[in-house]
Parts: structure tokens; sequence; C-alpha cells
DNA sequence: TGATTCACGC
């Protein structure tokens, strides 16, 4: 059937093609460009853009009526960017493009010209001709912020949105969406509440299903879930999608348990999980290791059907058996995928060298490679891992020249580290020092993989000099980091650094001491034979399960011989947890050496009595 | 033109 240039793109007005646009948003897709007779003939390049041309042309001929005549060379020539904006057809937009310079067009056609360029993916081309015109097309706009968003340029996105504000034009639904996304992406919850705020204030939250989702994901992804619950609870009407993003959200910040309650309590209002839902309950069972709770949502999924087809849930569902330990049927349901790729192996790779397993993550990495799949540098962070588990520094030698030659240390600070790390384990402190140096950027944490080696080969020296350096580059030490420091400062009896470490690690940095830096003090204090400086540290512990801490200090008590102190903690753990054996055997050994049998006979006898042995 | 999912470092 032939097909005309006006049936294919046609020359509607661009009011009545954009109702067009926003009526039909859910049918439409990419139908119109794959199959049909319109697509044949917008295919045959020189027809269609002859056709249209000559559409064009003919218009602009006749004698009648020049004016009106003119608008309709334009309005086809619009409708034909649309259509290459349609059908992702750069190369006939560009021809386009050079058209509408020919003759003169350009003012009228800018905004189609930068919608067919954002369409296209020719973003900066897009931005180009919107600032450069001062455009007020909020359509055009928002094509282009979407298509920042889409390949997840945000910054431009937002810098996009600002500049559209500027031109004077305010926001929709859609534009709001893809800011949202951007937002979520870049954490960046400031402006996102800031966003919400506008929405909220134009009532768009109680019509717009797609825009109440965005905003649950974007409070998800910038980990604020208290806000993301939030709003999802005073929606007017929820869906799946946005109790996927919320259950998404859970299971990134590894609280499983909110994802899995998330998950049932979606399931009560009635909403059957998707493809998706399914994938991030399973990321969720993983965070917490919660096989059983994962093997259930394992047969409702094979239940229906889905692991027929796709491969992301496959991944995932290999994933939540690595991460629970239970490698064995990690390897399964890998083998019995259908189709596996990168992300399926390395995450059964990443399972076994978490789990110290060199041996197999190496085997398995060598078997992805035999059937063709290339890894990449997250393949490779695992990997190192691995010959690190098993000091085979070989191989972690051999693995790190293939990662060099492909120049993936560029960019890639995680594997950097993995490297550093690979050395670190096998003892190799020199090497592991010289890969550091030579990283174009270094971070906390890959400096912190030097300064554990350093700490742990007992070369305090070297770990703390390592410290400074690291302060020196303006980098913020994190958790980790300070534990090893306060560590190495207790081996080398640095009360007075340590100390002052620990204060700065809240007031200066940020980083709030977890019960691990309190046990750091109170180890440092009580080797030092300062029992009331260490008893006053627990003292001021904002935890109240700290058996393991005062039992620290009741073997500083041991050492130093101190019944008052050793007795004070004594009552301590005994009351957070009488049943706990091990603190009424160092109590007993506290008053033996001080020579008070009979007190040393009582704590035997109450041993017995409440712990039963 | 807009929403949810899988693998990596101390």
């Amino acid at each position: 059937m032939a097909t005309t240039i006006q049936q294919n793109v046609g020359v509607a007005t661009s009011s009545q093609e954009r109702a067009h646009h926003y009526d039909s948003r859910k049918p439409r897709g990419d139908s119109q460009c794959k199959a049909g007779p319109a697509v044949d003939t917008w295919h045959n390049p020189s027809l269609h853009y002859e056709e249209g041309l000559a559409l064009a042309t003919q218009s602009q001929d006749t004698e009648n009526n020049k004016k009106s005549a003119l608008d309709d060379g334009c309005s086809a020539l619009i409708a034909m960017l649309r259509a290459c904006g349609k059908c992702k057809d750069l190369q006939q937009g560009i021809r386009l493009h050079d058209e509408i310079l020919k003759r003169h067009f350009l003012r009228r056609c800018s905004d189609a010209l930068a919608t067919m360029y954002a369409k296209c993916g020719a973003l900066s081309k897009a931005k180009e001709l919107l600032y450069k015109h001062h455009s007020k097309d909020l359509y055009s706009w928002t094509d282009l912020i979407a298509g920042y968003a889409r390949q997840g340029l945000y910054h431009d996105a937002l810098e996009c949105f600002r500049q559209m504000q500027y031109e004077g034009l305010s926001p929709d639904a859609v534009t709001f969406a893809c800011i949202l996304k951007a937002c979520g992406n870049l954490k960046a919850s400031n402006m996102g509440k800031r966003i919400h705020d506008e929405i909220a204030r134009q009532g768009l939250l109680g019509t717009d299903m797609v825009l109440a989702s965005a905003l649950v994901d974007m409070y998800a992804k910038c980990g604020a879930l208290a806000s993301a619950q939030q709003v999802l609870e005073e929606l007017p009407f929820r869906n799946v999608v946005s109790w996927s993003a919320l259950i998404a959200g859970y299971a990134q910040e590894g609280q499983g348990e909110q994802a899995l309650h998330c998950f049932e309590q979606m399931q009560c209002e009635g909403f059957s999980p998707d493809e998706v839902t399914f994938a991030c309950v399973l990321k969720a069972c993983g965070t917490i290791e919660d096989v059983d709770k994962g093997k259930q949502i394992h047969e409702e999924i094979a239940k229906q059907g889905f692991l027929d087809t796709n491969i992301v849930l496959g991944s995932a569902l290999v994933d939540m058996y690595a991460k629970c330990g239970a490698l064995a049927k990690a390897q399964q349901v890998l083998e019995e995928m259908p189709s596996r790729n990168v992300v399926s192996w390395s995450a059964l790779i990443a399972g076994y060298a978490q789990q110290g397993l060199g041996k197999e993550a190496l085997n398995c990495f060598d078997q992805m490679k035999r059937e063709g799949l290339s890894p990449n540098a997250v393949t490779y962070s695992s990997v190192l891992k691995a010959c690190g588990s098993i000091q085979d520094i070989d191989r972690g030698e051999q693995i790190y020249d293939q990662i060099a030659r492909q120049g993936l240390l560029g960019n890639n600070i995680v594997l950097g580290t993995a490297v550093v790390d690979m050395y670190v384990k096998c003892g190799a402190l020199a090497k592991a020092q010289k890969v550091l140096e030579e990283l174009p950027s270094r971070d906390a944490v890959s400096w912190s993989a030097l300064i554990t080696g350093f700490c742990h080969q007992g070369q305090g020296e070297q770990a703390l000099t390592c410290f400074k350096q690291m302060l020196s580059e303006g980098l913020s030490p994190d958790a980790v980091t300070f534990s090893c420091i306060l560590n190495t400062c207790s081996h080398l009896g640095l009360l007075e650094d340590a100390h002052m470490y620990f204060m700065a690690m809240n007031t200066k940095y940020g980083v709030k001491p977890s019960i691990e830096h309190y046990t750091c003090m109170v180890d440092l204090f009580g080797r030092a034979g300062h029992l009331d400086k260490a008893a006053r540290v627990i003292q001021e512990m904002p935890f109240y399960d700290h058996v393991a801490v005062l039992s620290t200090l009741m073997g500083a008590c041991r050492k130093w011989g101190d019944v008052n102190v050793g007795r004070w903690a004594f009552e301590q753990a005994v009351n957070v947890d009488k049943r706990d054996g091990s603190t009424y055997v160092i109590m007993a050994d506290i008053y033996a050496a001080a020579g008070m049998q009979e007190d040393a006979d009582m704590i035997n006898f109450m041993k017995v009595e409440n712990c039963g042995i």
C-alpha cells in the first residue's frame, strides 16, 4: 500500500500533534517506526525525504496565499522532524536541519529541531538550539531534560531545568518527574524536597501516579526512607511501582526487614508483585541473609515462569543465594538459567570471594570467560578479592595486568582499591602503596585498605603516616579508618592522640562512634592501666547491649588486678545479660588473683545458677 | 517528554 508523506508524518498543527502525543502516551511505543505501512515508507529515505520536500516546496509555490503557503512548508518540515524524533533517525534529522537553514526557517523550526535532537540523543545540539533561541517551548525543554535524565547526565538535567525556568517557563508534571529522577540519583535530597513542596503546592500528587512514584523513588534513592514512606502513605492511590520504589529503597539501605514488611503490606492492599518487585525483595533477603524467605520468593517466581525470560531476576536470585552463603544453590540457579550474562556470573564470583572461597571464585571466572563473556570492572573487583583471600599474588598480578591493559583503572576508585587490597592481603605492602599512589584518585576507602594493612602487620608508624597523608589530601576518614587508627594508637600506646582522634571523629568529621570505636578506647585505656578512664568511656556510651565492651574492661582489670572497677563492670554486664558466661569466668579470675577465693567461688556458683554450666 | 529491578573496594 502506498502511503504518502502526508499520511505518514501528517501536516498537523503543532497543537494537534501535541494533544495527540499527550493523550496517547501509554499505547504509543515505537510500533509506528517498526511495522506498518507508515514505517516502510519512512524507512525508504529517498522516497520519503524527497516527497516531503516536494510537499514543502509545492506549498511554497502556491501563488494565492503566500503567507499560509509558507506556513505549510514549515509545518511539513516540522512534521518530518517529529517523525525523525519518533524513529530516532538522526541522519535524516540533520538533513532536515540543513534544509531548514537553507530556507531560513530556523527561527520557526528551532523548537521542533531541538526536540528531534533530544529524542535522537543528540543532547548538546538540542541544548544549543534551546539556549540560543531562548526557547519558550516547555515540551522541547522537557524533552531535553528527559534526555539527560535517561542518559544519566543528571547535573545537565538540573542545569537545563534552571535555564528553562530562567526563560520564564513553569515545569509541568513530566518535567518534575524527570527532575526528581535526577535528584534521586544525585542524592540531592534538599533540591528534591523543594520540588516536592512545589508539586504539593500545585496539587499534582493527587492526580498523577507516575509523578507520585517518582517522588517516592527520589526520597528512597536519597536514603530518606521515612520521607519516602510518608509520601507513599499519604498518596490517595498507590500501585506496584510506588511500592516497589519504596521496597527498593529499603533494600538498598540494607534495611531488609523493612523492605519485607512493605512487601507484605503491598500485597495486603491487593497489589501483586511484578518482576521488578521480586528483584527488590530478593535483594532485601540477601542483605539480611534470610535464605528461607528468599527460597519462598524463588518458588513464587518460578511458578510464574519469570525465570524463563528475565535475566535480571535470575541474577538477583543468584546474588540472593550467594549473599546468604548458599553458594551451591547460587551456582545451581546460575547453571539452570536459560541464558546468563556478566552480572549473573559476577554475583556468583562475589559470593565465593566473600566467603573466602578464592579457588571456586577463580574457577567461575575462568568458566565465564570460556562461555565467551568478558569480565568488567565489577567482575575484576571480586576476582581480586578472591586472589587476596587465598593470597595468590601471582594470579592477582596477572589480573592487575589485564585491568591495566584495558585502561580500567583510569576512573574507577573501587577497582583501584581492590588492587591495593589484593596486595595488602598478600602481604605485599610496598606494592600496595605504590599502586595506591599511582591511582588517579583516592578516597577514604582506598587509603583505609593500605592503613589496615600496616595496622595488621604491626607497622603502626606507617599506618599513622598514611593516615596523615590521607588527611593532607583533604579526605575525610570514615568509620573504618577510625577503627584502624584507634587500634593503631592503642598498640603504640599513643593515648593522647587516640583520645584526640576519638573526639574529632564526631565533632570534626561527623562520624558517630560505633560500639567498635568505644571498645577501642576502652582497650586503649585498659592496656595503659587507666581503668577509671576506661569505665568512664563505657558510662558515656549511647549503647545498651555492650557486654563485649564490659568484658574488654574486665580483661584489663584482670591484668591490673583492679577488683573494684572489675566488680563494677561485672555488675553492669550481668544487668545486660546474666546468661553470658564469659564475664563470670573473668570475674572469678579477678577475685582469685586478689586472694578473694570465697568471692571467686560465689561467682562460679552464680554462673552455674544463671548459665547452667 | 515522566515512575520501580541484578554484580564490586577498607
